[in-house]
DNA sequence: TCCTTGTAGACAACTTGGTTGACCATATCG
DNA sequence: CGATATGGTCAACCAAGTTGTCTACAAGGA
């Protein structure tokens, strides 16, 4: 039997490879999990690329590069910060509300075809059991750089 | 709710994170996924390198850089192919077959740690689920670069 | 046999997504 | 006010892959 790591790795890829070839399919650019992370964080409080940068777990520099591309795709802009002249928020366009929103609603399809397969319930139970061991062995937060 | 992806990547991770953690601890060099699947590989076959490259999904010129690091490693050797002269076949030394035995032993005492944490009949039950997800998805191989 | 086509492996240049280091302008604290 | 810390940018580097090219050998006809 192979071991639960392989498995828990297969899926996870399984799951991914999906997502993207659906995001493929619609046309969008080819944004990595780090831009999910970015839109996701983004979404709850304004930041600027510093507080990316410690909240990905990368250099601001990686940051920096990373807002580049979504201000040039058009997906967050710049602006000024009110007290510090030297920072600038990174705000979430329209195009990049769609965006999660369309995100989010493709994982919850995913998920859902997921408790088709093997059941809700079972579903249910794997995510509480991972939950748990996740708790246990002190993992809370997921750099987005896998 | 955390998604499922998510849960899924975070315990991936989780356990990588141990493994890699130990395999520090014990001074050994910083052997990457990949190398992990192709001393599985050569356990059970003799290998070109073009066998490896077809077998980890990369380029021939990626699989020899891999076997230049682990030759130089002491891992694996070359040694002439019997009937093609172009070819080399790659083999396992005895300190490849010695980490490959350390490893596995690793990787079982990683999943006995979940089987305590969440309880042996539920890791059962888990790893069914996934397995019955992946074969629904059609996913039967994983490239190792994750 | 010879000749064409295919393939293992090496060498080199490029790409991607990160890193470190240096720097400027502005903040902040004693 | 002055020393020190910090946000952002620029530039050089690195790691792990890629593509492209080349040589030597293999293998299957004509």
């Amino acid at each position: 039997m192979e071991p639960v790591t392989m498995l828990l790795a297969m899926s996870y890829r399984a799951m991914g490879d999906r997502f993207h070839e659906r995001l493929a399919q619609v046309g969008l650019e080819p944004l990595r999990p780090a831009h999910g992370y970015v839109f996701r964080f983004l979404a709850e409080k304004r930041a600027t690329a510093q507080d990316l940068a410690t909240h990905l777990g990368v250099t601001k520099q990686a940051a920096a590069k990373i807002v580049n591309e979504l201000v040039e795709w058009r997906y967050v802009l710049r602006e000024p910060h009110p007290t510090d002249k030297r920072a600038q928020y990174v705000t979430l366009t329209t195009k990049g509300r769609d965006y999660l929103r369309f995100a989010d609603g493709m994982w919850a399809d995913l998920e859902g075809e997921m408790a088709e397969i093997i059941g809700p319930e079972r579903l249910d139970a794997l995510k509480n059991d991972l939950k748990r061991y996740l708790d246990h062995t002190g993992v809370h937060h997921l750099r987005p750089v896998w």
